[in-house]
Order: structure tokens, then C-alpha cells, then sequence
RNA sequence: GGAGAGAUGGCCGAGUGGUCGAAGGCGCUCCCCUGCUAAGGGAGUAUACGUCAAAAGCGUAUCGAGGGUUCGAAUCCCUCUCUCUCCGCCA
């Protein structure tokens, strides 16, 4: 959520700033809405002092044993009159914060512009492509050829956008998973979490899928929960409603979990394959820091999310996304794309992103400044490190051999070391 | 699932319709006193919002949450949530 005070005091500042991304702020609608807000409000306070007031005095008087017949008569119609003005300012302040709930954040100043996906910037690539003798596989035609991967057993379980996977390619997805938890826990100082895979709607508006994104997320009407699109949203909700003691910070959280997504509106979208699923697992890393550090922070936590790649021998690049393609809540996101020589493209692996305050004001997320003494909000990012199914189909890919097997790298023999080639 | 008890400020804890944002204690901060890492005295010590260019000030709200009764609610009524105890059930 925008700062509803930079509304009212830097307007052009926020129109700016949201027109960066092709959003258009209804300015009319929030001036309007903002004068009946502050007449409402002023009107409403005025109402309740003169109540008070009164009801001090009566008190009084009938503690002296004096009559109050008189002064219950001039109350009057005063409750009524306060009524109808409360009514009217819940009903404003509903409508604005509606409209606040449902503004993107601004793109910080670094962020490049652009129009659309294409305008985003290559801010550099690690590692050289790999170089095949034969015409290399997508993880489809690798995974069904060895009947380790099965799209339509799931497909007749639940329905198409799920995979059974079996054997050795269940084992190097729970390898992944482990390689990733020891990696940023032993050698990023994160605290492993496991939280709840369903959350309730108060934390889905915390992290700003709601009210907007309603239609991405699966729910349990029954109990009024949502399953989790990605661990960010139980994981930044820990900070919810809560306020840091200053020496705690900064709070570096991994966690793996499945993340669960309807894919409303990515119909016919990358239908072949792992790449888009309703489930699929993820570790994700959230960090919540002082609003000074989150810059830093950003720069830090890319780099721990590049470090997995980088030890799988995965060549990929970092993109910086433009204004426009800027996720709802995020001000500025670096996007990790791994190289899959089976599209012979580099798609995304992670994505990583400062939210500033915009989630902290949206979840009461603060910690104590200890040069003010006072509670302030905090900073919240996070970023995959990595989505697990992307990063299992991008080592079959630039892993296989000719006929058909795959090797395991290096940095997963721990984890997996029964197995040096998957046939 | 059944029965009961409870939820007050950073913590403990008083307060059952009136001048209560809330006694008292602890903790913390500042000052004074004290020649010795003690004791004592004093002052201060929540959050959000509005008004204001801003600060001060003033005002409003907040005693688990929401609703109601009332001129007036921490206090009475209703609903919900959570915690604890006992019983049942189950992993």
C-alpha cells in the first residue's frame, strides 16, 4: 500500500511514478473521496467531543446529587446526528482504502523504463552455453523417454498443469530441495522456516495478492483459506501486525514449500511441459531489513539466490525488470533466467524484488528505530532461490547426453551420490 | 465435540456504568542526592489518526475483536477469536 500521506501531500509524485507503469492513477475519484473523507472525519470528531463533553457534565452534576433532566434534554438528537456522520466516514474511508488497496507501488528511481517485457535489461550473464554434438531434448521428450516423468497420469489424477514424476527424477527433485535449504542456510545465514501451506485472507492482503489477484489463487471457500502462490506470503506474514526489536534485524527467513497457482489468463501459455504448473515447489528467501538497507539487501539476496546456479553450472542471466513489467507490489526486481537448450532460450528461474514499504504498511510490519525510539515500518523482500521444477527440468536439459541420460553435477553428489547419470 | 475459567499499557496487576488512557508495582529513560558499582528523592515512559507548511498545542479512537444498550461502557448484553483446566475422540 502507497503512503496514503504522499497522497495528500505529493500527488504529482505518485502519478508520476505509477505512470511509469502505464498505470493511471483516477486522481478525481481520490481528491473527491479525500474532501469527503476530511469533512466527514472533522465533522464526526467535533460530534464525539461535544458528546463527551456533555456526558462529563452530566456525571457530574449527578455525582453532586443535582437534577440532569435538562441537560439529558440537550443532548437531543446528538446521537443520531454522530451516528449518520460515522456512517458516512466508515463508508469513505472504505472506498479509498479500496482504491489504496488495490494501487501498485512506484517504481524506484533505478528501475528503467519501458512499455513492455521487452524493455527489460540485461544487467549481466554468467557462464558459457553448452555445446552439444546432437540435436539436444526438452525435459519432456528426456523425462517420458527414460518413464520418469508423467503428464498424463496427472492429467487423469487432477487434471493437465500437474506432473507425476517417479525415481530417480523424484530423488534429484528432493536432492534440489536440500542442496538449496543447506546452501543458504549454512553459507547465507538464513533461518530455515516451515509454515502453513494454507493462509488465511488478511494474510494474502498483507502481501498484496488481495483484493486485486483474487482470481490467480486457489481457496477453500469452506474455511475462508487460500493455498499459498509462494512461501513469501506466509513467510512475510510472520513480521504481520509485529514490531521488531531493532538488534533482531535483519530477519533472513529461507523456506520450501509447494506454491499453488490457478494461472488465470496464461491460457495456451506454456502448455508443454513443467515450466507453468498449479503446483509446484519453490525455496524462497525472504528478508526483512531496516528501510536504509533494502537496496543492499536486494543486491545480496540475488546474489545467494545466483550462487545455487552457480554451483549447478547453470548458465543464466540477470534482468532488471522494466516499469512496466514490474510485479503489483514490487519496486524494483531482478529476474534470473536460466538457459534451457531445449527452447534455446533463457527463461525465468527466480525473481527477486524490494517491496519497500508497501507490504510492511499493508501487514503492520515494524521494528524499533532505536534513533527514534519509535516503532517505523520496515523493508521486505524476497526471491526464489530457487523454483525447484524449473531448476530440475534446466539440469536435464543442459545436462543430457546423446543417448538419452542425464548427468548429475558436481555440487549434488552429496545429496544424491548413488546415482552419477539418471538413465 | 462437551464443561468451566480467563484475555487490561514493555511486564505484573487494580478497576463491575460517570471526571479512567486507565491506581499501584516492576522495568526503562533523564535529573537530583550520595565518596564508592547499594540505597533514596523527583520527573518522564503506548499506538494510530485528524487539524497545522511543520513543531508545539488541541482533538478523536484504542482495556482480545466486532456489534448492541446508554447522555455516558474497561465495567452491562450478544457474537466471534485466542489462551488455560477437565472429559471425550483422534494422529
Amino acid at each position: 500500500m502507497l503512503d496514503p500521506h504522499l497522497l495528500r501531500t505529493n500527488l504529482d509524485f505518485v502519478i508520476n511514478g505509477l505512470s511509469k507503469r502505464g498505470y493511471k492513477l483516477d486522481t478525481e475519484v481520490i481528491t473527491e473521496l479525500e474532501a469527503r473523507r476530511k469533512q466527514a472525519q472533522i465533522t464526526t470528531q467535533e460530534l464525539q467531543q461535544e458528546r463527551n463533553a456533555r456526558s462529563k457534565e452530566i456525571g457530574k452534576v449527578k455525582a453532586q446529587g443535582g437534577d440532569v433532566e435538562s441537560l439529558l434534554k440537550q443532548v437531543g438528537d446528538l446521537g443520531d446526528r454522530l451516528k449518520a456522520s460515522e456512517a458516512e466516514l466508515e463508508q469513505v474511508q472504505e472506498e479509498l482504502n479500496y482504491i489504496l488497496m488495490s494501487t501498485p507501488n512506484i517504481p524506484h528511481a533505478s528501475v528503467p523504463d519501458g512499455a513492455a517485457e521487452t524493455d527489460n535489461k540485461e544487467i549481466r550473464k554468467w557462464g558459457g552455453l553448452p555445446k552439444f554434438d546432437f540435436d539436444p531434448k526438452d525435459h519432456v521428450d528426456l523425462g517420458e523417454a527414460l518413464g520418469l516423468i508423467d503428464f498424463e497420469t496427472a492429467t487423469r489424477i487432477t487434471a493437465p498443469r500437474f506432473v507425476v514424476m517417479s525415481g530417480a527424477i523424484a530423488r534429484l527433485h528432493r536432492a534440489l530441495i536440500q542442496f538449496m535449504l543447506d546452501v543458504h542456510t549454512q553459507e547465507h545465514g538464513y533461518t530455515e522456516v516451515n509454515v502453513p501451506y494454507m493462509v488465511n485472507a488478511e494474510s494474502m492482503r498483507g502481501t498484496g495478492q488481495l483484493p486485486k489477484f483474487e482470481e490467480d489463487l486457489f481457496s477453500i471457500p469452506q474455511q475462508g483459506f487460500y493455498l499459498i502462490p509462494t512461501a513469501e506470503v506466509p513467510v512475510t506474514n510472520l513480521a504481520r501486525d509485529q514490531i521488531i526489536p531493532s538488534e533482531k534485524m535483519p530477519l533472513k527467513y529461507v523456506c520450501h514449500t509447494p506454491c499453488f497457482r490457478s494461472e488465470a489468463g496464461s491460457y495456451g501459455k506454456d502448455t508443454r511441459g513443467m515450466i507453468r504448473q498449479h503446483q509446484f515447489e519453490k525455496v524462497e528467501l525472504v528478508q526483512l531489513v531496516k528501510p536504509q538497507d533494502s537496496y543492499q539487501a536486494l543486491e545480496e539476496l540475488t546474489g545467494h539466490a545466483e550462487a545455487i546456479l552457480q554451483k549447478l553450472e547453470l548458465p543464466y542471466r540477470v534482468v532488471a525488470l522494466c516499469s512496466a513489467d514490474l510485479g503489483f507490489s514490487s519496486a524494483k526486481t531482478y529476474d534470473l533466467e536460466v538457459w534451457l537448450p531445449g527452447q534455446q532460450k533463457y527463461r525465468e528461474i527466480s525473481s527477486c524484488s524490494n517491496f519497500e514499504d508497501f507490504q510492511a504498511r499493508r501487514m503492520k510490519a515494524r521494528w524499533r528505530n532505536p534513533e527514534t525510539g519509535k516503532p517505523e515500518l520496515l523493508h521486505t523482500l524476497n526471491g526464489s532461490g530457487l523454483a525447484v521444477g524449473r531448476t530440475l527440468i534446466a539440469i536435464m536439459e543442459n545436462y543430457q547426453n546423446k543417448d538419452g541420460t542425464i548427468r548429475i553435477p558436481a555440487a549434488l553428489k552429496k545429496y544424491i551420490n548413488e546415482f552419477d547419470i539418471i538413465k
